[in-house]
DNA sequence: AATTATAATGCATTTGTTTGCAACTGCAAT
DNA sequence: ATTGCAGTTGCAAACAAATGCATTATAATT
């Protein structure tokens, strides 16, 4: 498989900053290291590495996607629609989740980063 | 609450054509009526009956968000990312993973239309 | 080393979706 | 009827993301 330098840039940006970054704010970071890339191909990066399994892809409702870094331990989401805090789940339940369905309908799941809208407890209470 | 005329004809048109449509086949159908309107008044219109639970939104992988109508029974999908094929599965089991989640993390979920995406049993067999 | 094949990139363009703002509409209180 | 208000709309512009095409870089083959 041929190496992409962005390809290697991304996966040390999103292993250092450990967090959910937008395509913008690792475009930002790498053209700190490559002045002359262009965005497009930090989105074709990140495409190929999502199909490769490598990052997550998600819509956490901020308007753009959030890619991820996916080796440091599976892990999923509820987003709270009313005030937008994030809660994280770890992979375990969901997991047993996937399991039963796979079986089911003979059909394996990639899905590695899971965001469920909704209403946090604390917004539950106050907002009815 | 104000009646759109807009939102009716949206709910209407979802009623009758019973799928996944996007905001321009929604759009289309929608000039036939009300040759006028605008394309961001529908994703408008579209956004309010989301935020009330009356329609789902989803990304299901083909380039633009589709729209369908919650009233009719709450299903949810898993997207073959080989052949494309989509396979339905119902509330049932699901809910009941829902339901887990939220006890545990004293959270409401909202999410109406779950879509996994992987590969499904045929392509599982031909491509590996 | 030279050749070929394949994958990655830049650039410009296009597509899909959202937003700011001013104008308009429907409803209720006066 | 008049006024006031909140929700809705059109329009243009902003924004996020995807794509077509020509060029360049890399790896494999000769
Ligand atoms: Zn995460
Ligand atoms: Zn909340
Ligand atoms: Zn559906
Ligand atoms: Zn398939």
């Amino acid at each position: 498989m041929r190496t992409s330098s962005v390809d290697q840039i991304i996966l040390e940006v999103l292993a250092q900053e450990h967090a959910h970054l937008t395509s913008l704010q690792i475009f930002e970071v790498i053209r700190e290291r490559l002045p002359a890339v262009n965005q497009s191909t930090v989105y074709r990066a990140l495409e190929r590495m999502a199909k490769r399994g490598q990052v997550s892809v998600s819509d956490m409702g901020t308007g753009s996607a959030v890619y991820e870094l996916v080796a440091d331990g599976r892990h999923h989401h509820l987003v709270c629609q009313v005030c937008g805090c994030i809660l994280t789940i770890d992979h375990e339940e969901v997991g047993r989740f996937f399991t039963e369905i796979e079986a089911q309908n003979q059909f394996k799941i990639a899905t590695n980063h899971l965001i469920l809208f909704g209403v946090c407890g604390e917004c539950g209470k106050n907002g009815g």
